[in-house]
Order: structure tokens, then C-alpha cells, then sequence
DNA sequence: ATCATTATTGAATCAACGTTAAACACCTCG
DNA sequence: CGAGGTGTTTAACGTTGATTCAATAATGAT
């Protein structure tokens, strides 16, 4: 009988794949100047001296961590962009359910995500200004988005708001906090709070029933 | 008679004020990890083990830190949420503008309590059990307030909400999420962010106008 | 088998940082 | 003036963690 297979030594591309899951995951839940080298070998089953074949620093396992997600997140900018094919109420759920699946499908992502959106922690010092300039380019064209969303909605009176910038903040931190609290297994599924949400980002706009405004 | 003021060395209190300003401003940007001693003791004009007559360690520091700040929040809610005196839509402008008034008064401080909040960071890590409980208290009771007043809305049907731990979520992600944004001096004052958030709040708990639902 | 290449290791280097120790200035009170 | 407390400093210690290096195991080709 063919003696079991020799466990064959993995490609290359699949150890680094290992390596940046446990980098990510890491960096994501203890912070980048908290996790040493240490922890992601262990994490891979080698040690610290190991990376350094595949990563010239840790630094550098930052930088490529966190490129390889900014085209998770250029991804998601591609589904959210066709614009103007339902109606204002329509889109901006379908805006509120996209930003939610996609911080919630990947905790540990959108968890880098959001922290360079908030400017904290040292992620952002990893980066070259070029690759700074991409990010907060894209942030921006997410903002956009939705602004332009939120004034079809008010240019058909549909929508009533009193500043587009914070209404736009306001819905957009919906999606950014749910990671904070939201517990993957627990009593809510995804799509719930992303539906949810969508509701909840649509009264946002919506002039409230039954009260009177001076 | 007093004879006139050679410089005094200003009093221990004062000190320690100054302290906890350099380290809420360079934990809060840096982050806890990337920030060294050294760093903190420079920004008040001392060197580093000076801070060890003050402080009995960095992660000490850190604690103080942050308990003082927590004592500040706390006791703005106490101030301006006295249960039960107002209606329900009433107290929860309440709530959203005493929130937002915390978080943007001190965008630095708002950082750190985010950063715990979020579990980003190092914050927490940094803390002894003991401490992390504390901290996991006081957030708890901050969470049952904001419910409790939304309980009492649903009670007398002034307030229509799906599920409440996701609304009350998404009416605390507004303040949370407000210094990634808010630029002090700028087009709007705080109070107009406040009051426009508890609008906000109001609108996703109030049942919407003009729509029908299944 | 042998050899070059690929991966990985344990020991070593090196700098940074938290922290301690001992000495020193300054101030207040007697 | 002198003594004792109060801050502060410089020098030093110990540890940790990133990184390097030389040695070596595993692999694939000849």
C-alpha cells in the first residue's frame, strides 16, 4: 500500500496567506506595537526568525496586511456604487445593509478599517503617503456616495435633513460601530442588523409622524 | 508679611494635571504601546523617572488616566439624566446631547473612552482585571441607561423599536463615531452636532410618517 | 546518492524602554 | 544655620522584542 503521503511543505503563497490571517487578526484585537513577532509565528506554528524570510520587518507585514485589504475594500465600493436605480429610500438601505455586511463578515478587517478611518493607533504611520492619499481617497468616494444618495432623497422631498454632513456621519457610524458590539453566534444574525440598521438610517432622514416643530 | 512670590513650585495637584495631559494627549494619538515615559515626562519639561514620584508605574498612569475621565462622564450623566423627569423623547435628547458634549469637548479623552469602548488598541490589555471590570461596569451602566429610557418610550408607546440592544447601539455609535469627523472651529459648534444628533435619535426610535408597512 | 535551493532554527546582537537607586537641589520650619 | 521633607536628576539595571547570523534540516533536481 502507498505509504502515506509525506505531508508535502506548503507553497509559499499559502504560508504567507497564514501569516497575514494571524498578522491581521492580531494587529486587529491587540494593536500593532502590542503584537510582537512572537505571537504571529506561534500563531502559524514557527518561530520569530522565520517571518524574516518572508517579511523583511514588521513594519513591512503591516504594510502588506493592510494593502491586501484595501482591496477588499475597493471591492466594496464596487457594489455600492450603481446609483439611481431605486428609489432614495431604497438606496440608502441598500447603502446601510452593504457598509454592515461588510464590517460584520470580517471583524478583524473592518476593525483595521475603522482605525484608520479614526486616525488612531499607529496603522496609519505604516503607510506612505501615497498609500495614505488611496485610503483617504476612498473613504472619500464612500462619503460621496452617500451624500449623493441623501440629496436625491431631499431634492424629491422625501427626504427631510437639517445637515447632510452629519446625517451622512451619523449613518455611516452605524455600520463602523457594530463590530464593537455585535457578537457573530449570538441572537442576532448579520443580515438582521444590517436590516435593522437600514430601518433605522432610513427614519434618520425621514420627518417623524404625530410631532408638531415650531 | 507675606514676602513676595519668588516662583513657587507649583502645587503637587497641578503637576499631576499636567501629567495626565501630556499622557491623555499622546496615548490618545500614539496609543498607549508606541507611547514611551520619556515621551510624557518631555512634554511636561521633566525626565522620565521623575514620573515615578507621581506614579507608581506607565500602566498606573494609564489607569488614572482614564478613571479620571470616567468619573467626568459619569458624573455629566448624573447631571443631566435625573431618570424619569421628563418624557421619554425628552430624556433621550437628554442623553444624546450629554453623550456628544463629552465626546467632543475633549477629543482626546473621547479617544481613549472609544478606544476601551472598542476594544482597540492596547487600552484595555494594558488594564489589570480588576481595572478592566471597573471600566466594563461603568460602560454596562451607561448601556442600561440609555435602555431603561428607551424601555420606558416603547412602555407608553411613544417609541416603536425592532430590537433594543440594536438601536440603543446605534444611538450610542452617533457619539462615538463623532471625532472621527467633527472638526472643532469649523463649520458647526458642538451644540448644533448635539442638538442635530438627538434629533437623530428621536427620529430612529419614532415610528416614521407617510409610509406604510407590511 | 549528491547537490543546490528552500525553509527554519537556536543562539547572539542591539536598541529601546520601564523601572530602580543613589545622589543632589530646593524649600520650610525651628 | 541646619535638618528633614520634597521633588528632581543622572547613572544603572533588567527585560523585552526586533532583527541578524551561522548552522542545519528538508526538498527537488540531476
Amino acid at each position: 500500500m502507498p505509504k502515506v503521503l509525506a505531508p508535502k511543505r506548503p507553497p509559499r503563497e499559502q504560508v504567507t496567506a497564514g501569516i497575514f490571517g494571524a498578522a491581521i487578526r492580531l494587529f486587529a484585537r491587540r494593536g500593532y506595537e502590542a503584537t510582537t513577532m512572537q505571537d504571529v509565528a506561534a500563531k502559524v506554528g514557527m518561530t520569530a526568525p522565520a517571518l524574516y524570510y518572508y517579511f523583511e520587518s514588521k513594519q513591512r507585514l503591516l504594510f502588506e496586511v493592510i494593502e491586501l485589504n484595501l482591496e477588499r475594500f475597493a471591492g466594496m465600493l464596487d457594489v455600492l456604487l450603481p446609483p439611481g436605480t431605486g428609489s432614495p429610500a431604497e438606496e440608502l438601505r441598500g447603502f446601510v445593509r452593504t457598509h454592515l455586511e461588510f464590517q460584520l463578515e470580517d471583524v478583524d478587517r473592518a476593525r483595521i478599517y475603522n482605525a484608520m478611518f479614526l486616525g488612531t493607533g499607529a496603522l496609519l504611520q505604516a503607510l506612505t503617503p501615497g498609500q495614505r492619499a488611496e485610503i483617504l481617497t476612498f473613504q472619500g468616494k464612500v462619503r460621496d456616495r452617500l451624500k449623493a444618495v441623501l440629496e436625491r432623497g431631499v431634492a424629491r422631498k422625501e427626504f427631510l435633513i437639517a445637515d447632510l454632513t452629519v446625517a451622512a456621519m451619523g449613518i455611516l457610524a452605524l455600520g463602523e460601530f457594530a463590530v464593537a458590539w455585535f457578537a457573530p453566534g449570538g441572537r442576532l444574525e448579520v443580515a438582521e442588523v444590517a436590516e435593522q440598521y437600514a430601518e433605522l438610517a432610513v427614519r434618520m432622514v425621514t420627518p417623524p409622524a404625530g410631532r408638531r416643530r415650531s
